[in-house]
DNA sequence: GCAAATTTGTTCGTATGTATT
DNA sequence: CAATACATACGAACAAATTTG
């Protein structure tokens, strides 16, 4: 009963859009329109429209007005290994496939390149001292040109010094890294291990999916440390860490005997 | 240049808070200070601490001031079967299990219990048709006393038919219905698939988890469907969803031959 | 191309309510 | 009870972006 004003004005429009009464896509009343139709300040209904906001529920575009969010179309990653291959979706070409298997357009731009020595977090990673050369390669990843994920996988200098030269080019690798490792030095990934943290974006994160309102969508960062054999037991060798905004990005994960293919989504 | 003052405002309060010159826990200089520090009216002051709340940096309690907000400490959750048994760290005695590893004390509300129909959503998950009874299962789950993760199950009532009673009953079900399902029925999962969404949570949900404006924090949800083997490939027999706050936890997936244990985090 | 109208964004000022100390 | 601090609400003016004539 006691409620705020701007919270019965929020809840009212909240309903109203739930229930299918405003469709996404459609433009809410003016501010000027729900001033004169709540009996409030202009501020107050500001702060109504706000919370909508916040929920993401409504968008508003100066100089247009206020607007019912569309849903994006979610983009699901799985995180497993799949039957035919011991990868999985997050990295590189299999990344790809698993994109065009929704039926979506992927991209990435041409990898950055750089050299540094290994932070407190990523040497431990690595399990390499701190101050360990490492090198790290940065990409963009886009789905039907939109901004989908941003990628950054350090690896030991070491590797390149053993002949991984490609490491340090600023360009794709055909085949992957994994392959290239793997044919080039023997290195190859016996196991994973995945470390999903959800947090509020960085300004350069928000800047690059678009993010408006700063720090209203979460983005979702997944760790990914790769391990080969060692035949004393598996080593790390390679850290990547993929962040995607949470509003578009789903992942899916199988363990043990699943059913082989997920139904496609009903489309219209 | 052009930016707004009460983006100014709060760039260089957050710098302050970044850089450490503000601790976890300290008292933000108040509105009427800040609105003479910066030359600015209480509104655009106040506008630059909603946009730090936003962001999760710092806490207002009406009549006491604004705080920088406390990092809450993570719990991980794993979600692909550990070496030695099939679980995984959401469920049952499992979780509770990974719980006590990390040093914390779990608990959970006695289970509610519901039988209805199916909704769309349920059935195609579980595999029958829309509006077949199910039997659903809840709980609240608690970490130190504190509010961890909100879990729902859901059964075909032809379980209970065929013996199952126990999952009726709206009390624990000593070993975990993992075991139970298992000893008396012979319905032994053999593997299950998660699905993981980002969103924001529901009103139900911020009330739970103490989630004060609501929508910023954003909540995980885990949905995982168990698989049976049939002997005509797996089948779907249950559909669980657990849902957690973003903001204090992390999630671990392990997958082919990585290193047996995890060094514990350093602590002060 | 330009001017006017529309709509949201920013900022100021003020008053009163509510929770805590 | 009084003082403090944030929460809510009203009113007003101008700025900035977009659409319309």
């Amino acid at each position: 009963m006691a409620s705020p004003m701007h919270q019965v004005i929020a809840q009212d429009l909240r309903e109203r859009i739930e229930s299918g009464e405003l469709l996404p896509g459609d433009q809410l009343p003016t501010e000027l329109e729900l001033r004169s139709r709540y009996g409030a300040a202009r501020n107050t209904v500001r702060d109504a429209v706000r919370s909508l906001m916040t929920l993401g529920l409504v968008v508003s575009r100066q100089g247009q007005g206020t607007f019912v969010a569309r849903r994006l179309e979610p983009f699901v990653t799985t995180l497993s290994p799949g039957p035919e291959n011991g990868l999985s979706g997050t990295e590189g070409d299999d990344a790809f496939a698993e994109a065009r298997r929704q039926h979506r357009r992927p991209s990435a731009s041409v990898p950055r390149v750089e050299t540094l020595l290994a932070t407190r977090g990523i040497a431990d990673e690595l399990g390499v001292p701190e101050g360990t050369a490492v090198i790290v390669r940065r990409q963009e990843r886009y789905l039907d040109g939109q901004p989908w994920s941003l990628q950054t996988t350090a690896y030991p200098m070491e590797l390149a010094m053993q002949g991984a030269m490609s490491l340090l080019m600023a360009q794709d690798i055909p085949g992957g890294t994994f392959a290239y490792l793997r044919d080039t030095l023997g290195v190859a990934e016996v196991g994973h291990r995945d470390l999903i943290q959800v947090r509020p974006p960085t300004d350069d994160e928000a800047r690059f999916f678009d993010l408006a309102d700063n720090g209203r969508v979460a983005v979702v960062s997944c760790m990914r440390t790769g391990y080969q054999d060692t035949g004393e037991g598996p080593a790390p060798f390679r850290v990547t860490c993929t962040v995607f905004p949470a509003d578009r990005n789903e992942f899916r994960i199988s363990s043990g005997q699943v059913p082989p293919a997920q139904p496609a989504p009903a489309e219209g």
